[in-house]
RNA sequence: GGAGAGGUGCCGGAGUGGUCGAACGGGCCUGACUCGAAAUCAGGUGUGCGCGCGAGCGUACCGUGGGUUCGAAUCCCACCCUCUCCGCCA
């Protein structure tokens, strides 16, 4: 959610700045419902000040006992109340409309942001790690985790539907042990607060992030009658955890990480990414949250990217950083590095990583403040968050680029001790 | 799932139709006293929204949403949540 008064003080600058990102204010809607707005709040406030002030009276008239009086008196105030509802009725429905509209506007890019409108007006920022040569012909995860007997892409068909992956044996345990490692790395050297959460939110807590009103379509709903759906991403339960919460400023910055499944229905991309696990109904994600102070938002984005890179070159993982472009933004960024792993059967880098500052954006739509100790007033927080990083991906990741030319894969060194050692996985 | 009790400010806890944004106690902040501290005394201490350059004023908020009424923390309805007991269960 946008800042109102920004809107009002400012409505053809913030249309500007949201072209950058392809959207167009509806300048004229907006201005206008504001102006009713304005007016007819003040009326109503007016009308129930006077109604208060004179049902005050009345209370007064009645205990000196002045009945005739008292019941005049009421006789007027009752005609005011009908004038009191019409206004208010058309105040409510002009602030509905007003707030409706605003719940679908987009946040504003900031100025760093490169002007584009796709991904292909994205910059890359750096390349690190070494891309793998092979001398042989690369297979792609499909063709490995098969040969390794640790992916069943039919059988997950047979039990639910497309879009599902059963892991086996070896492959079962690596994706266990990089979801350990990335947890380890996070909460013992980047000071993280590891977090459990629900992975079935309500229909606020999507409000509050961003995922609702504009994207029910890409969530899986648990039934018509609750509000309840499976998490997209542990962004929207952690994010959540200081929804509607007047935090005091010893208490941040906030840094959670948190290994969660995502369930995404991933309507409209239908024929994209059918092959493999690279884009699943459902995956793990180890994700990092962060609460800020404003003034450090922006050293914590580059903080949080960081964190997440560390587990890349850990990995051993030849990756890069892009920023995307206005185009390219979600809609509650204000500025997201995309971190884009190298996947060799694919002879390309595909984004693993997705580190996002949304700046006020989603606090204020879940009301989560910090007490300024400058100001003494509340004022919303600065939310951050990243994939620290999604573990299927990098599994097909590591699979990709330790594969060998018997169809065995090395386990990248920082991951044996979470395997018990084990250096190689042998094709079954 | 069944039966009962209950949801009030930072905390405890009053308040069952009128001047209640809310007694009282605790906490916290400021000041006085003190060399300093404790104790004591005095004062202060919510949030959202709106209007206003501003001091400020108005409005809303006592789990949530409706309703009754001139007027609702207080009455009515629905829902949510918490606790106790029973049932079931990892």
């Amino acid at each position: 959610m946008l800042d109102a008064r920004l809107l009002r003080s400012d409505l053809e600058g913030v249309a500007a700045r949201l072209a950058h990102r392809g959207f167009s204010l509806d300048v004229a809607l907006v201005g206008g419902l504001e102006e009713r707005r304005k007016a007819l709040q003040v009326s109503t406030e007016q009308l129930k000040n006077e109604r208060n002030t004179r049902s005050k009276a009345i209370g007064q008239l009645m205990q000196q006992g002045e009945r005739e009086a008292a019941e005049a008196a009421k006789a007027e105030v009752a005609e005011l109340k009908s004038k009191l509802e019409a206004v208010e009725a058309e105040f409510d429905a002009v602030a509905a409309e007003l707030d409706a509209y605003l719940m679908g506007v987009p946040n504003l890019p900031d100025a760093s942001v490169p002007r584009g409108a796709d991904e292909d007006a994205n910059v890359e920022l750096h390349r690190t790690g070494e891309v793998p040569s092979f001398n042989f012909e690369v297979r792609d995860h499909v063709d490995l985790g098969t040969g390794l007997g640790g992916l069943d892409f039919e059988t997950a068909t047979r039990i639910t539907g497309t879009r599902f992956v059963v892991m086996r044996g070896a492959l079962a345990r690596l994706h266990r042990a990089l979801a350990q490692f990335m947890l380890e790395v996070h909460t013992t050297e980047h000071g993280y607060e590891e977090v459990n959460v629900p992975y079935v939110v309500n229909a606020d807590s999507l409000r509050g992030t961003g995922q609702l009103p504009k994207f029910a379509e890409d969530l899986f709903r648990l039934d018509t009658e609750s509000d309840y759906f499976l998490a997209p991403t542990a962004e929207v339960p952690v994010t959540n955890l200081v929804r509607g919460e007047l935090l005091d400023a010893t208490a941040l910055p906030l840094r959670f990480v948190c290994h969660s499944p995502c369930f995404r229905s991933e309507a409209g991309s239908y024929g994209r990414d059918t092959r493999g696990m690279i884009r699943q109904h459902q995956f793990e994600k180890v994700e990092l949250v962060q609460i800020v102070p404003p003034e450090q938002s922006f050293d914590a984005l580059e903080a949080l990217t960081g964190h997440a890179e560390v587990i890349l070159e850990r990995l051993g993982l030849p990756y890069r950083r892009v920023v995307l472009c206005g185009g390219d933004l979600g809609f509650s960024a204000a500025k997201t590095y995309d971190l884009e792993v190298w996947l060799p059967a694919q002879d390309t880098y595909r984004e693993i990583s997705s580190c996002s500052a949304f700046l006020d954006f989603q606090a204020r739509r879940m009301q989560a403040r910090w007490r300024n100790p400058e100001t003494k007033k509340p004022e919303p927080v600065h939310t951050l968050n990243g994939s620290g990083l999604a573990i299927g991906r990098t599994l097909v990741a590591v699979l990709e680029n330790y594969q060998q030319q018997d169809g065995s894969v090395v386990v990248p060194e920082a991951l044996r001790p979470f395997m018990g050692g084990l250096e190689v996985i042998e094709p079954a």
